[in-house]
DNA sequence: GATCCTCGAGTTCT
DNA sequence: CTCGAGGATC
């Protein structure tokens, strides 16, 4: 029976495995996607039934396994970057300042300006001048293919014009105009259908179709506004240029694109759109700001997310008035208490807002907010709202101050206050019910052990009925534990009961991230990890040699110390493992072991063999850093095709360049290379 | 000791 | 998305 079993589990990995390739990479299923979820339902099944059989990579633990979200996943070539927010012109001054310092040049900067639409940023793959792919942004690193549906949208070339190179990724915008959307909410309001609420949503509502018939219907346009990738590589040394080279090529850009010199032009030219902006026949939320010359956005490279070469001067968000009604202090799975701002319900910004996060005492009392009073309320990126100001004028006589609670809302503990710290917290720890429910939902989110289907509905009973106080207690759940709770029927609960399973085999940086422990989020985990290898040797571990992990300080330390010293803390740790958790052995990177340690590598020029972030990828396994300009301390230059001033620089500097060939070497060998 | 950057934690709405 | 704070750097 059992070898049955595990016959059975190979077998259907072997076959989704081979399903998952013909959709994914093939583009060509060979079966329906019932099918293939019939498939791996009977796999979660089996391996519900025997959690021994579960491997950490079963296609049970891929995060969205199989194309049950409908839309199949695109990996950028290269990453879709979200762009720095300005607001104010010294903002902008600001941006221009860090600009002029990083190229080392006091001449004023020419920059290309346009609108920047609000719709949903698109990227569009064209192979040998015909029209391939069309992804959206996503998370930036991966979004959804989206190709069928953007092929109806009759801005989108179809084939490009003229010599079109063999490859051609470009970004750009996909927006509907305001007549269209209006036009389009009478038909559907007609039909008795639930109109959008913004051309936003219109426009992103239509795109992300299954049905393109439905796509081909809806008024969209496209404007492009760069470049994604390019091979053979020719384009245009100016972003400007690039325009002008797209349009030849058959896209619509922005006909209100302009080239500006120095921070004041690009401010005329955000008042003069800001003046404009009511009568396009489109809606724009700001403008957008790029170092024209290419070759100087190369040298100012990236900081985390986002182009050092580009801003975003975004509008003043729509700001409404509403009365605070009420605040209440919620309870975070670390003890954090939080002002939340309950308001009389006001649409603003294209939602109804009716919360906002007062983030702590001393933004109350900087902002002075009371209960009872009128406040002006903003979605901060049109997305989070935030209390901006009261009106003092409207305030009435019994408006009442907002006090800290003296006892946890939830356990009645003690609520403190450290000294110089900005937050509260309730020293209930895992006695108080809320902080225990915030903990055990962390630990089961999708970052750390990713119990899908293991939502805060169900946590909330689970945790009021306390069938559950510690996550081990997930893994003593049974199907007749949870067909009892609210909206729950027999097939969901073993449903649920296999995704629980199925979270044992997991990763030591998941367990690390769920166990919550305090100042260790996903990164800091990932360091512990690599530097210890397993949780045996982190446990035994004092201060100062937690300290020895790359970004781990003092503070840090003792937290991690002081939590693994705890014994209710050792014994979770025990019983996890005891109900079948597992995790492999990560081999561990010592820093002062790593062939590359201590090196710190700067990529210029177009790589042939290998992609920018490969090349970082393994780099950064091997204990190297990479880093974005050449200073004194680069160890080496890596010099693509078609260097630009990086490697100047480093000539100057003195610092050794190699090449492509001499790089991949060296990852292969595991050593540096020679100089 | 000041400054820059990154990370963590908490949050909203659909 | 925002704020605060820890860590690294100059």
């Amino acid at each position: 029976m059992k070898d049955d079993a595990r016959r059975r589990v190979a077998e259907l990995r072997t076959l989704i495995a081979h399903h998952d390739r013909r959709y994914h990479v093939l583009d060509d299923p060979e079966i329906s996607d019932a099918d293939y979820d019939l498939l791996v339902r009977e796999l979660r099944a089996l391996e519900a039934g025997h959690p021994e059989l579960v491997t950490a990579d079963s296609p049970t633990q891929r995060v969205g396994a199989g194309p049950a979200t409908s839309f199949s996943v695109v990996v950028h070539r290269v990453p879709m970057l979200s762009l720095g927010n300005g607001f104010t012109d010294d903002d902008v001054r600001d941006f221009d300042r860090r600009v002029r310092k990083l190229l080392g040049s006091d001449a004023p900067v020419e920059y290309a300006a346009e609108p920047k639409l609000d719709g949903l940023a698109i990227a569009l793959i064209y192979r040998d001048g015909s029209f391939a792919q069309a992804a959206t942004r996503g998370d930036g690193g991966r979004g959804e293919d989206v190709t069928a549906s953007v092929a109806q949208i009759r801005g989108v070339p179809q084939r490009l014009a003229g010599a079109a190179p063999a490859l051609l990724e470009v970004r750009g915008e996909i927006f509907m105009p305001l007549a269209g959307f209006r036009r389009l909410n009478e038909e559907m309001t007609a039909r008795g259908e639930k109109a959008f609420v913004n051309p936003r949503n219109a426009a992103a509502g239509s795109v992300r179709q299954l049905d393109p018939e439905v796509t081909r219907a809806r008024p969209l346009e496209l404007f492009i506004y760069g470049l994604g990738d390019v091979a053979p590589a020719a384009p245009p040394r100016r972003q400007s240029e690039l325009l002008g080279w797209l349009r030849a090529l058959g896209f619509a850009t922005s006909p209100l694109a302009a080239t500006v010199s120095g921070p004041e032009a690009c401010l005329d030219y955000y008042r003069r759109l800001a003046a404009e902006r009511a009568s396009l026949p489109y809606q724009i939320d700001g403008v957008v700001y790029k170092v024209n010359d290419r070759q100087a956005q190369e040298r100012l490279g990236f900081i985390a997310r986002e182009p050092r070469w580009a801003l975003a001067h975004k509008f003043p968000a729509e700001e409404a008035f509403t009365l605070l009604r009420d605040v209440e202090f919620q309870v975070g799975r670390t003890g954090v208490l939080t002002p939340v701002a309950r308001l009389e319900p006001v649409f603003v910004g294209g939602a109804t807002v009716s919360n906002a996060t007062l983030h702590n005492m001393d933004e109350v009392a900087r902002k002075d907010i009371r209960i009872g009073d009128t406040v002006v309320v903003r979605r901060a990126g049109d997305v989070i709202p935030e209390i901006v100001a009261v009106v003092a004028e409207r305030r009435p006589a019994d408006a009442r101050r907002i006090e800290l609670p003296a006892a946890c809302p939830s356990c009645g503990s003690a609520v403190v206050r450290e000294e110089g710290e900005a937050v509260a917290r309730c020293t209930g720890g895992f006695r108080c019910k809320a902080q225990r429910r915030e903990a055990l939902k962390h630990f089961a989110g999708r970052r750390a052990l990713d119990i899908d289907g293991l939502g805060d509905r169900i946590i909330d009973q689970l945790v009021e009925r306390e069938r559950v106080r510690s996550p081990a207690d997930f893994y003593t759940l049974e199907a007749g534990d949870l067909a009892n709770l609210d909206r729950m029927g027999a097939k969901s609960a073993q449903n649920l009961v296999a995704a629980i399973a199925g979270s044992r085999a997991t990763t030591l940086p998941r367990v690390l991230l769920g166990l919550g422990i305090r100042d260790v989020g996903e990164a800091t985990a990932l360091a512990l990890s690599r530097h210890f290898g397993d949780i045996e040797a982190l446990m035994a571990a004092d201060e100062a040699q937690v300290q020895q992990v790359p970004d781990v300080g003092p503070v840090v330390a003792a937290h991690v110390v002081r939590f693994f010293a705890d014994s209710a803390n050792r014994q979770l740790i025990g019983a996890l493992r005891e109900r079948g958790v597992r995790w492999p052995v990560v081999p561990v990177v010592r820093e002062e072991e790593a062939p590359l340690a201590g090196l710190t590598f700067v990529l210029t020029g177009t790589l042939a063999a290998l992609t920018r972030e490969k090349a970082t990828e393994a780099l950064v396994a091997l204990g190297a850093k990479v880093a974005g300009s050449v200073s004194k301390k680069t160890s080496f230059v890596v010099a693509g095709e078609d260097a630009g001033s990086k490697l100047d620089k480093a000539r100057a500097l003195g610092v050794p360049a190699i090449d492509e060939q001499a790089l991949v070497a060296a990852i292969r060998e595991r050593k540096p290379p020679p100089t």
